[in-house]
Order: C-alpha cells, then sequence, then structure tokens
DNA sequence: CAGAAATAGGATATAATTGTCCGATTTAAC
DNA sequence: GTTAAATCGGACAATTATATCCTATTTCTG
C-alpha cells in the first residue's frame, strides 16, 4: 500500500510527536532505534517531511526533530510529502484520465475503497496516533 | 496501491474475459496493443497468471489466452497471484506480527480500510468487469 | 513433412527504490 | 575559540521492479 520509506515516515512522525508532546526533542539516532529502521534512510525521509513542513528539524548538537502541531497534522499529509496522493486520489489501475466520464472498469468498485482510504488518512492526526503509544495500547516495531 | 504488473494483469484479464465471453481466443500482441503494455512485460505477466491458473495459454499458431471461469474468478486472486496480498490484508506500517494483540497505531483504521478493500476484490469478477467494457461504460486505456 | 505463428523461458538491460558512506555545516557547551 | 554532537546533502551501492531480446518449443495449416 505505502512504500517504505512511507511506513518509515510515518513510524518517526508518530514518534517525534510522542515525545514533542512532552516537549522532548528527538535525534536522528534515537528515531531509527525506535521504529527500527536503517538510519541513514531514515534521515532522507526526515530532511523531505522537514522540507514539506511536516516535522522541524533543528540543526547543531542538542538539536533533532520535533513536530509542533500533531493535532492539526494528518497522517495524509505525510502520505502526500513522501509517496503523492496517488494512493488515495490516483486510478486503480493507472490510467492518467480515469474519470467519471472516462472511467476504467474498476472506477466505481475502487472509488468507494479510495474515499474510504483518503477519509481515513485525512481524519486521522498524528496526536491521536502518539497517545496510543503512550498508553501502551500500540507498538512501533517487529 | 497495486504494481505495475498488477495493473497489467488486470487489465489483461478483463480483456481476455470479453473475448473469451464471445469464444474467442486472443493472442498476446493484441493483448498488449490493447492495453496499452509493453508486450514481452506482459507475457511475463500472463505466464505468471497462467502458472496460477487464473487464465489458460494455448501453445503454438492460432494459441493465445483464455478464461474459462470468469463469473468465479475475482480480482483478488489477480492481485494475490501478481502482488501478494499483503495489499489488503497486511499491517499497513510493515510491521510483521501486527494483529488485535499487539497492533501497530494504525491498525484499527487501516483495518477498516483494508477490509474494505478485501471485500470488494473478493467480490468482483471479472466477468462483471468485462461486461462493463462490452456495453461501452469504460475504457482500458489513456 | 515443412513452414509459419504463437507461447515459454532464460539472459540481459534499464529504472526506481532502498540503503550506505562521508564530508560539510550548524550549534550548544565548556 | 575549540570541541563535540547533531543535521544536511551529495555520491555511491544494492536490491527490486520494469522492460527488452533472443532462442526454444509447441501446434496449426497447407
Amino acid at each position: 500500500m505505502f512504500s517504505k520509506a512511507c511506513e518509515y515516515g510515518i513510524k518517526a512522525a508518530i514518534y517525534i510527536t510522542q515525545n514533542s508532546l512532552l516537549n522532548n526533542r528527538v535525534s536522528l539516532k534515537e528515531i531509527a532505534a525506535e521504529i527500527d529502521s536503517p538510519v541513514a534512510f531514515t534521515a532522507k525521509i526526515l530532511q523531505d517531511l522537514a522540507r514539506n513542513q511536516v516535522v522541524t528539524s533543528i540543526k547543531g548538537a542538542r538539536g533533532g526533530f520535533e513536530i509542533h502541531n500533531p493535532g492539526e497534522l494528518k497522517l495524509s499529509q505525510i502520505v502526500k510529502a513522501i509517496d503523492s496522493d496517488d494512493v488515495y486520489k490516483g486510478c486503480g489501475l493507472g490510467l492518467v484520465k480515469c474519470d467519471e466520464l472516462n472511467p476504467c472498469p474498476i472506477h466505481d468498485k475502487f472509488k468507494v475503497v479510495r474515499e474510504n482510504l483518503k477519509e481515513m488518512l485525512e481524519n486521522t492526526s498524528l496526536k491521536e496516533l502518539a497517545l496510543k503509544l503512550d498508553d501502551g495500547t500500540t507498538v512501533l516495531k517487529i
């Protein structure tokens, strides 16, 4: 469904949020360890998210990553920044001009799924996901 | 959502079905032309689908491809054969052991989407999709 | 039986994704 | 100011996905 980069990006954002809610800045190394991802690859993804204003990066000693608007930040923004919004907006068969007027054969059936995914991504905030980590009901690795 | 190979596979299966319903066997070249896909790559995908008993391949002159059970054949079987069923069964964050007991943070929300996709793929027959091509309400390319 | 038309399948090429390495830069702390 | 701890960013490597090419094999047709 999502690329590996996007999976890492979501996990990283959730972990950063969990810590930002406690006013706790986290480093790349710590993030990668906590979400079980390759450090340098995760660095690229976080750079990308920083360029897209999803996370705030602070350089230098005691630097790291923060998320300032976890309640307003939605999963859709992360997915869009990393994978593009084709996953929840594009045609299921990859047609470029698939729409109501010129639909592909699975258009109607796929539209429901796609809308469902879109709503889910647009309505899920990073904050609510981080809180599930806080109360120990969910995990980020294994 | 699906790989390119899977998109080609679905389109090919729909086109083959449309013709099999008319007792019309179709060749690789014709399929590739009709769904606008690279010929040799499409050949590999059709081999794969043939190995998985999704399509029947007939070798030799006047050979080609057929689908014998379009009413019973579901999209899920094609997706599973080409992309594996992880798309509609796996964890949204790629965790190997994500389940009700040890869920990832997006587990509950993603489960709904995944189930939705799964139902759609398992309930959609190739026959019904081919019929939409027949009546001209849908297209396979552009 | 010979020839042509078709799929099968192995080898290879190209592109995209995933992952690594290292030097440059920034900044806090002493 | 110097040093250490960070991110940044460019170059590279490995892996997977996509795509092509060529030969072998099968089978219909004449």
